[in-house]
DNA sequence: ACCTGAACACCGTTCAAGT
DNA sequence: ACCTGAACACCGTTCAAGT
């Protein structure tokens, strides 16, 4: 460990979030009350109120009546700042009480991501921009894991369903806030663009899903999450509706 | 239908590659080449070399040997462009050939949507920027959902299962892009950084996995895929093995 | 009609100078 | 030691002027 190594570490790596909180605990600031926690605070509430596009440097130290560079006493960049919103926002799942079962405490789990980042969907696109190493991430991977090895399935089961998992919540994510949230072209505006191609092209998405509700993107995050639990069960555990070792 | 509605559509909505489309046919360009295909060409090759940062207006033109105003011309905004990239990168996709049956045909689409989607990963996070309309992704829609009715699943079935589907392929290609790529703390970097925690904490991520050979993201993907298959046709279809009516 | 140089209104980030 | 005004090197986009 050198004394100082000014050499930056990716913003959301295991050793850029070490080296940060070796960083804040040794910090002795003014009592102007500007922290991390404050420019966290604000940055969300902006982000929240008027997208992420909204959140520049510039604007946020108006927010906090300061200039631009104080900001940067507390937070060495703006993909740091998104690293630091996005745990805190993991922060607000609400975790299951001891004693629940396994597989009630995936669904719950994986409800909560769901439903944490869709009441923060302007912050969604922030996701790409690193890994999740904070530690409310690496507590809902604890929390997640363990409920898949309740539930009965053996480790090299429930390590790639849990990451499977964790894609498929995401992916619900991304797709249900990017614009205007429907992928693909099922939705009942694509008539008028259907009726541009040739009259034999697109048969079946002219077809559908008139004769079928088309679901709404809650439905459908269920059915995936259903589906893909019910396959879990069916192919690792031995007999439905007994648990598994313990 | 008014003569010139002037005020722009959402960039990848119906009503925008309708009026797109509509405007590139009126166009009669002068000798010079510039083309919007020379465009989404040149910025393909810019962000699969360089990166999505490195698509700035400027720079592409530079690429282009115009300057920076000239693209205007062919293209309304950067996010324009991003959606004309996206639906060109669908294009890559390759279709199974007609007679494929349904689950292959499912699993084809599948492997084929992640492929294309890793070979330009740079490209990923732009696909938060708008939903998938263009004739790229209707066509995938189309062939996607012809597969899971050819399966044998009822319409309002295979209308949840495709959305669902996309979500998961999506997600897993966000995640495994991202920065270094590993979701959640589960990658053989994260030991330094439990340390830094109580002993007591994370006790499951400290055991685990290092008695499990830590699955690839290409792993986790198949491993995702097949258990939801396998989970739709044990909720939905009448018996395994034999295809439903068609 | 089509094209584009030059400007406008911003960015994130740095650094020397202040306390 | 901590903080910050002012500057640097960029952005996307517009528009008047040119052909």
């Amino acid at each position: 460990m050198r004394a100082t190594d000014v050499t930056a570490a990716v913003p959301g790596s295991p050793t850029w979030w070490l080296e940060r909180q070796a960083r804040e605990a040794r910090r002795r600031p003014r009592a102007d009350g500007l922290s991390t926690e404050r420019i966290v605070d604000a940055a969300l509430a902006l982000v929240d109120a008027e997208g992420l596009d909204a959140l520049t440097v510039r604007r946020l130290a108006e927010e906090l009546h300061t200039g631009s560079a104080s900001l940067y006493r507390h937070v060495a960049s703006r993909d740091e700042l998104l690293v630091l919103l996005v745990d805190h926002v993991l922060g607000e799942v609400r975790h299951p009480p001891d004693g629940t079962d396994g597989r009630a405490t995936v669904e719950v789990l994986s409800n909560e991501l769901r439903r944490v980042l869709m009441d923060h969907h302007n912050l969604v696109p922030a996701l790409t921009v690193s890994p999740l190493f904070g530690p409310n991430a690496l507590l809902g991977t604890e929390r997640g894991l363990a409920g898949l090895l309740d539930a009965g399935f053996p480790p090299d089961v429930a390590v790639p369903a849990y990451l499977a998992l964790v894609d498929f919540v995401l992916g619900t994510v991304f797709f249900d806030t990017s614009s205007t949230g429907q992928v693909s072209g099922l939705t009942h505006e694509r008539h008028e663009l259907l009726a541009a191609f040739p009259a034999d092209a697109f048969a079946l998405l002219r077809a559908r899903p008139d004769d079928v509700s088309l679901p709404s993107v809650d439905d459908v995050f269920a059915f995936g999450l259903a589906t893909f639990l019910d396959g879990l069960e069916h192919r690792f555990l031995p007999s439905d509706g007994t648990a598994g070792p313990r």
